[in-house]
DNA sequence: GTCTATAAAGTGATAGAC
DNA sequence: GTCTATCACTTTATAGAC
């Protein structure tokens, strides 16, 4: 007489998950604005009053995606951002400039995965829209991993340039981070740029040499 | 009987141009989507009916903006892309690094006030959202003056690296340009990041001496 | 939780008078 | 060139049956 147990709780939330991974989609592929509720229901085989039922309105949909997207990268970058941490944890005197390297590289290397990756479309749009036009979905970005990462690059490359301003530690992790994003944030042109058709394995080997070749060059010890 | 001849020709351009205008900041403003055509000619002041004859519709509008973007920046980079253009016309023999670091940094200045200076909110945003999803304005953009800065960055950066594959020139010059870009292009990241409340002069300037300090160390020559 | 149906307010484009 | 008026269509949101 009554339904199962499991499906009495878990219908609503298939459903729920189903749209938000169609809003995901959606709105990194045509923006905000252009994406039509109408059409994202039927793309998601889901009557498009349940949008409502779930998040409330239009705004409530696009928000819930970015607290999906935080938890996917936190996930994602956790093990990388861990290895900074530990090689940060040990002190100043103990430092080993080659360990710091290393982890540093790890860090980088899986935010340019993330970035420029297959599949990072999606997730990569939606952050870039945020930087340019901040709703209250940015702060579930920069809360969830952007500040954590600014300030493990921020530390590490204080430690690895030698005697620096904080401000100036701060700079310079935010033009390591510019080394990075600008294959993302300036895709158009990299592509053209380079004759690429998208960036595929071997285009981010040839970007990580760079970059790695790069941040050496950058953090070389100060002469004495 | 008949209208001055001035007024003949001049009320339409008039017209045209004052929604031009209105375009662009609307468009960067809100973004094309959410841009009304209706809204849009009651801000400039203008009936409606008007913008299909001048531009025939919402994409040709949208179009004229980048042409116009194209040349107002083309026209205030051209002091300084003359001046790199210099530098390189003196051969490999007779070439003085000074002038090469110096005519870079004109370059690099450039372009960073362009895109973050004050007033660069309305074409700085625009130029992005074609980076992320180029239609055919982007080639407006590329062909414009892109495309050539691009080309001056990678020989200077040739130059003054020492032996270098063209690859690997290229991606040098991409990774200048995003130390650059970061700061529009991660905007929202900057200013929590720094604590600025907007990218004024000192901030400039405190960016400028950081990129003056990082291509130094970038463009190291090679140990002989 | 899910559905149908529709209200209320927008949108871009254009015909036709001046 | 500029205007008014309107067509044809889409949008989000929600009321109410099941």
């Amino acid at each position: 007489m009554t339904m199962p147990v499991s499906d009495r709780s878990t219908r609503g939330d298939l459903t729920r998950d189903t749209l938000l991974q169609a809003a995901m989609q959606a709105f990194a592929a045509e923006g905000y604005d252009k994406v039509s509720l109408r059409a994202l229901a039927a793309r998601a085989g889901v009557n498009q009053s349940l949008i409502g039922y779930h998040f409330g309105h239009k705004q409530g949909l696009y928000r819930a995606v970015f607290v999906e997207i935080a938890a996917r990268i936190r996930a994602r970058l956790d093990p990388e951002m861990a290895a900074v941490e530990a090689a940060l944890s040990e002190g100043e005197g103990a430092r080993d400039r080659a360990a710091d390297f290393d982890a540093l590289f790890r860090l980088t290397d899986g935010v340019l995965a993330l970035m420029t990756g297959p599949g990072s479309d999606a997730w990569a749009r939606l952050i870039m829209r945020e930087q340019q036009r901040p709703t209250e979905a940015f702060d579930i970005l920069y809360d969830g991993f952007m500040g954590r990462f600014l300030d493990l690059v921020e530390r590490l490359v204080a430690r690895l340039a030698g005697p620096i301003e904080p401000e100036a530690a701060r700079v310079l992790a935010l033009t390591v981070l510019g080394q990075i994003l600008v294959f993302r944030s300036a895709r158009a042109s990299v592509l053209r740029a380079m004759s690429w058709r998208d960036i595929d394995a071997a285009a981010m080997a040839t970007i990580r040499t760079a970059l790695h070749r790069n941040l050496q060059a950058l953090l070389a010890a100060a002469p004495p």
